[in-house]
RNA sequence: GGGCGAUUAGCUCAGUUGGUUAGAGCAUCUGCCUUACAAGCAGAGGGUCAUAGGUUCGAGUCCUAUAUCGCCCACCA
C-alpha cells in the first residue's frame, strides 16, 4: 500500500534509467507525424541554473505531450562550445595551476579545452536526467561537431562568395583581457563615474586655443583633428586651420563635419579615429591618419611616448597630471557616462581599430522582415509581441563582428600569401599559403542549430524529415543573439524559417525580483531544489506560475505549495487505490451512472477540452490551474467524499477513469509521480504512462443536465454549511427536511445528518432554515444567537440584482445589439433569481 | 532619443475576439484529529482593476493622455 506521504526522492528513483533503457525517448517512427525540437545548446562551462531548468521543462511538456498525442517526436539535445566563455574558465583553470595560455600553445590549449567540455558535458547530461527530459540522446551534437563544423565552413564560404562576408579594419570592441574582437551584443555597457577634462589645443601661430572637452584624455596620442560643426558661427572661419596637438605637438587640421554638436560640450571634439567609431567615421570622410596608441592588452604602446607601457588607467593619471603641470588642462568636470565591459570577462572594451571579418547584415536582415509579413512561412512568436523585438533588431542593424582572437572554436576557413586571400573548404593548394588564426564567434554556429544538428548541408533524412522544427523555446534575453540569426540564417540557407513556433519565456528572479546573479549570491541550484521538493514539483511550478513571456519570481513557498499538491494527488490515488483492490477489467462498467457519475464525467470531459486547447497554444498556466482545481476542488473535495456512500463497481470504475486521465494529463509537466501511480492502477492501457495515450474528449460521457443539477446541489450544500457555521449551530443540533427523494443522500451524507440528528422533541430550540429548488430544511440547536441578518442581506442583494438586470433587459439597445446567447443567459439568470427570491420570502 | 512591457486582494500572480456580481495560491479570521490527505477538512473576510478623459447597450479588457516601475537598442567627443 502507498504511503500516507508523497516521498519525491522514492518515487523518482530509477525511472528516468527504465525509460530511457526502454527507448521512450527515441524518435523516428515513420508511420506517425514528426515533431521536432531542438534543445538550446547550454554552454558547457558550468552548471545548469534554474532558467535552463524553466526552458528545458517546457520542452519536455510540449514533447511528452505530443509523445502521448501519436507524433514522432524528437527532441534533439546538444551543446554549445561557447568560444569566448569557455576559453575564458579554460585560461582562468591553467592559469590558476601555473600554466600560461600561450606559452601552452594552440594544441595543447584546445586539449585542455576539449577536457574541460568531456568533464562538463557529462555534468550537464546528469542534471537534464535529473530534471526528466525525454531527449534522444542518439541524435547528440555539439556546435565543434564535424557536420557543425561542415555547415560554419559552407555557410561561410558561400557568404564570402556572396560578398555578404568581408574583411575590413574596422572600430570594434575589444577585450584587452580576452585579447580578442567582440560583437555589440557581447557589451554590456554600465553607468560609471567619469570626467569631462577640458583641454588646451593651440591654433597654430597663435596665442589662441580651442577648449577641447574629453572622457580619454590618454587617446589624445591618436588625434589626427578637431572639429567642429560647419554651421557653428563660433568656428566656422577656423575650419582649414590646424592647432598643436599638445605633448606631441604635432600639427592637426581642424576640419567641419555635422558629427560635432554645437550643443555639446564646447562644440569642439577631438577626433581619434583609431580608437571611436564615430571618429573613425569622421576620419574616413576627412581622409585623416588613423593612430593607434594601444596594444592588445591595452597598454599604452610607442606612439604614447613616454607614456608607453603604462596601462589606459595609469596613462590618464599620468598625462592629466602633466598636463596640469604644463598648463594645458582647463578644467576636470565630473560625469556620469556609460562605459562598455565585455560580457565574459567584464573588461572595460576599447574601441579598437584592427581588421576583423563581417557578415554584411542589412540583405539578410531585410530578408526575414519579409518573411515575417508573411502569415504561411513566418516565425509565430508565442507571445506574439516578442516578434516585434526580432523585427527592431532587424531594422536597425549594423555588420556583424564574427573574427574572434581566441582558439577555441571554428577556425575562420580563410587562408592568406602576402596579400591574396583564399576561402574555402579546403586548404588550398600550394605552397606558402596560411590559415587565418581566428574562430569564428560561437554565434555563428549555433545560428545553424536548428538544421546543421540534422544533417544539413546534406539532404539527410532528418533534416527532411524534422526541419523546420515545430517550435523552439528560449528565453527573451536570447532573441537578438540567437532567434535572430537563426532566423536570418535559416532563411537564407534553408529557403524556410528554422521553426515554426517560437515560444518564449521571460527571465527567473529571486523573491525580490531582482535578477539571479553571482555578484548577488541570490541564484538557486535547481538541483538544490529538487532533493528539497522533487523535479515534479520543480517543473509543475516553474511552468504555471506565470504568464507566458512574462518573468516569473523564485519563491520557496511556492514550490512547497505545489509539493502540497502533488501530496494530494497521491492522497486522492490513494483513497482511489485502496478502493480499488482487486478489481479488474470484468468489475469495469460505465453502464446504470449516477447522478455524481455523471457530473464527475461531465466535468472531467471539459478538463479534457480545456487543457487540449491550452496545451496547444503554449498556456501551461491555464493547463496547470485547470488541473488544479479539477483535480483539487470537483475530484477530491466532492467526487471521492459522494464515493464514500457509493463503491459500486460503477463508482469504483468512474474513480479509476478520472485518475488515470488526470495522471496523464498531469503526466507532461509532472513525469515520475503520474509513471508511478499509473504503474499501480488496476487497469492500464500501456507499458507505461510516457506512452500512453493522452485523454481525448469523448461526447458520450457528457451529461449537462445532471451536471447542472448536481452542481445546484452542491451550491446548497455550501449555503448550508455556510448556515450552520455563521450560527454556530454544532453537531449535536437537530433537524427537519423535506427533500427530492434522489437526491436525499447526496445532502444527508454531505450534511452530515444521521438517524440521531432527526428532531423527536420539541423544546425551545432557535432554528434556522434553508429553502432551494430541493430541499427545505431546518436545524433546531441551543445557543445564543440567531443571524437571520444574513437571510435579510440575501434578499436585499437579490432584489439589487433583478432590479440591474430588469433595466439591462428593457434597453432596447442591450437587447438588439449584445449577443443572443448573452442575452438569453440574463433571462434566465433573472428567473432564477426571482424564483430564489420567492423562496426566501415564503 | 527610439522601441517593448508592466501597474488587479496584505504578498505573488491569472484574467483568451469587450459580455453574469473580477479569480487562484499564499497569508488572515472562525470551527473541526470526519477511517485518502492536519503538508488536511468545512466556512468566512479582503479589490474605485495606477490616474484622467474617450469609444460602446456594456470597459480590468479597446483608444488618448498622465504618473510610476522594468527591460531592450542607440547616443553619451
Amino acid at each position: 500500500m502507498l504511503e500516507t506521504k508523497y516521498n519525491h526522492k522514492k518515487v523518482e528513483e530509477g525511472k528516468y534509467d527504465t525509460w530511457k533503457k526502454k527507448g521512450y525517448f527515441e524518435s523516428g517512427d515513420l508511420s506517425l507525424k514528426p515533431y521536432c525540437i531542438v534543445i538550446p545548446p547550454p554552454n558547457v562551462t558550468g552548471k545548469l541554473h534554474l532558467g535552463h531548468a524553466w526552458d528545458t521543462t517546457l520542452q519536455d511538456i510540449i514533447i511528452r505531450y505530443k509523445r502521448m498525442d501519436g507524433y514522432d517526436t524528437l527532441w534533439l539535445p546538444g551543446m554549445d562550445h561557447a568560444a569566448i566563455a569557455t576559453e575564458a574558465k579554460v585560461v582562468q583553470k591553467l592559469k590558476s595551476q601555473g600554466i600560461d595560455k600561450y606559452e601552452l600553445g594552440r594544441e595543447g590549449f584546445l586539449k585542455a579545452c576539449w577536457d574541460w567540455t568531456h568533464e562538463y558535458s557529462e555534468n550537464i547530461r546528469k542534471q537534464w536526467a535529473k530534471l526528466g527530459l525525454s531527449l534522444d540522446y542518439r541524435k547528440e551534437a555539439f556546435t565543434l561537431d564535424e557536420n557543425l563544423t561542415r555547415a560554419v565552413k559552407t555557410v561561410f564560404v558561400k557568404l564570402y562568395e556572396e560578398g555578404l562576408i568581408y574583411r575590413g579594419e574596422r572600430i570594434i570592441n575589444w577585450d584587452p583581457v580576452a585579447k580578442t574582437a567582440l560583437s555589440n551584443e557581447e557589451v554590456i555597457y554600465k553607468e560609471d563615474e567619469g570626467a569631462f577634462y577640458h583641454l588646451k589645443y593651440f591654433i597654430e601661430d597663435s596665442e589662441e586655443y580651442l577648449d577641447v572637452a574629453t572622457t580619454r584624455p590618454e587617446t589624445m596620442f591618436g588625434d589626427t583633428a578637431v572639429a567642429v560643426n560647419p554651421n557653428d558661427e563660433r568656428y566656422k572661419h577656423l575650419i582649414g586651420k590646424n592647432v598643436i596637438l599638445p605633448v606631441v605637438n604635432k600639427r592637426i587640421p581642424i576640419v567641419g563635419d555635422e558629427h560635432a554638436d554645437p550643443e555639446f560640450g564646447t562644440g569642439v571634439v577631438k577626433i581619434t579615429p583609431a580608437h571611436d567609431p564615430n571618429d573613425f567615421e569622421v576620419g574616413n570622410r576627412h581622409n585623416l591618419e588613423r593612430v593607434v596608441v594601444m596594444n592588445e592588452d591595452a597598454t599604452m604602446n610607442e606612439n604614447a611616448l613616454k607614456y608607453q607601457g603604462m596601462t589606459r588607467e595609469e596613462c590618464r593619471e599620468a598625462l592629466v597630471k602633466d598636463l596640469k603641470e604644463q598648463g594645458i588642462l582647463i578644467s576636470i568636470e565630473p560625469m556620469v557616462h556609460s562605459v562598455g565591459h565585455s560580457e565574459r570577462t567584464d573588461a572595460v572594451v576599447e574601441p579598437y581599430l584592427s581588421k576583423q571579418w563581417f557578415v554584411k547584415m542589412s540583405p539578410l536582415a531585410d530578408k526575414v522582415l519579409e518573411n515575417q509579413k508573411k502569415k504561411a512561412s513566418k516565425v509565430n512568436f508565442v507571445p506574439p509581441h516578442y516578434e516585434k523585438t526580432m523585427n527592431h533588431w532587424m531594422e536597425i542593424t549594423y555588420d556583424w563582428c564574427i573574427s574572434r582572437q581566441l582558439w577555441w572554436g571554428h577556425r575562420i576557413p580563410a587562408w592568406y600569401k602576402g596579400d591574396e586571400v583564399y576561402v574555402g573548404m579546403e586548404p588550398p593548394k600550394g605552397k606558402g599559403w596560411v590559415q587565418d588564426n581566428d574562430v569564428l564567434d560561437t554565434w555563428f554556429s549555433s545560428a545553424l542549430w536548428p538544421f546543421a544538428t540534422l544533417g544539413w548541408p546534406e539532404e539527410s533524412a532528418d533534416y527532411q524529415r524534422y526541419y523546420p522544427n515545430n517550435c523552439l523555446v528560449t528565453g527573451y534575453d536570447i532573441i537578438p543573439f540567437w532567434v535572430n540569426r537563426m532566423t536570418f540564417q535559416g532563411l537564407k540557407f534553408t529557403g524556410k524559417r528554422p521553426f515554426k513556433d517560437c515560444l518564449i519565456h521571460g527571465l527567473i528572479r529571486d523573491k525580490e525580483g531582482r535578477k539571479m546573479s553571482k555578484s548577488l549570491g541570490n541564484g538557486v541550484d535547481p538541483m538544490d531544489v529538487i532533493e528539497e521538493y522533487g523535479c515534479d514539483a520543480l517543473r509543475f511550478f516553474l511552468t504555471t506560475n506565470s504568464a507566458p513571456g512574462a518573468d516569473l519570481r523564485y519563491d520557496e513557498e511556492k514550490a512547497k505549495s505545489t509539493w502540497n499538491f502533488i501530496n494530494k494527488l497521491w492522497n486522492a490515488s490513494r483513497f482511489v487505490l485502496m478502493n480499488l483492490e482487486g478489481f479488474t477489467q470484468k468489475e469495469y462498467t460505465l453502464k446504470n451512472l449516477s447522478l455524481a457519475d455523471k457530473w464527475m464525467l461531465t466535468k472531467l470531459e471539459n478538463t479534457i477540452v480545456e487543457v487540449r486547447k491550452n496545451m496547444e497554444t503554449y498556456d501551461f498556466h491555464n493547463v496547470g490551474n485547470t488541473l488544479y482545481s479539477f483535480i483539487w476542488n470537483d475530484f477530491c473535495d466532492w467526487y471521492i467524499e459522494l464515493s464514500k456512500k457509493d463503491m459500486s463497481n460503477t463508482n469504483k470504475s468512474v474513480l479509476l477513469k478520472v485518475l488515470t486521465d488526470i495522471v496523464k494529463m498531469l503526466h507532461p509537466s509532472m513525469p515520475y509521480v503520474t509513471e508511478e501511480i499509473y504503474q499501480m492502477l488496476p487497469i492500464r492501457d500501456a507499458e507505461s504512462i510516457m506512452i500512453s495515450a493522452y485523454p481525448k474528449f469523448e461526447k458520450k460521457y457528457v451529461f449537462e443536465e445532471e451536471k447542472e443539477t448536481l452542481d445546484k446541489v452542491l451550491e446548497d450544500i455550501v449555503a448550508i454549511r455556510n448556515m450552520k457555521a455563521t450560527n454556530n449551530i454544532t453537531k449535536q443540533a437537530k433537524v427537519t427536511y423535506e427533500v427530492d427523494p434522489s437526491l436525499e443522500s447526496i445532502y444527508a451524507s454531505q450534511l452530515k445528518i444521521t438517524e440521531e440528528s432527526l428532531l423527536k422533541d420539541k423544546k425551545d430550540y432557535l432554528t434556522s432554515t434553508y429553502k432551494s429548488k430541493y430541499i427545505d430544511i431546518t436545524y433546531y440547536y441551543e445557543g445564543t444567537k440567531e443571524d437571520s441578518s444574513k437571510k435579510e442581506e440575501e434578499i436585499q442583494k437579490l432584489e439589487e440584482s433583478i432590479r440591474r438586470r430588469e433595466t439591462l433587459l428593457s434597453n432596447e439597445n442591450y437587447v438588439q445589439k449584445a449577443p443572443q446567447n448573452i442575452v438569453e443567459m440574463d433571462r434566465k439568470k433573472l428567473q432564477e433569481e426571482k424564483e430564489r427570491l420567492a423562496i426566501l420570502k415564503s
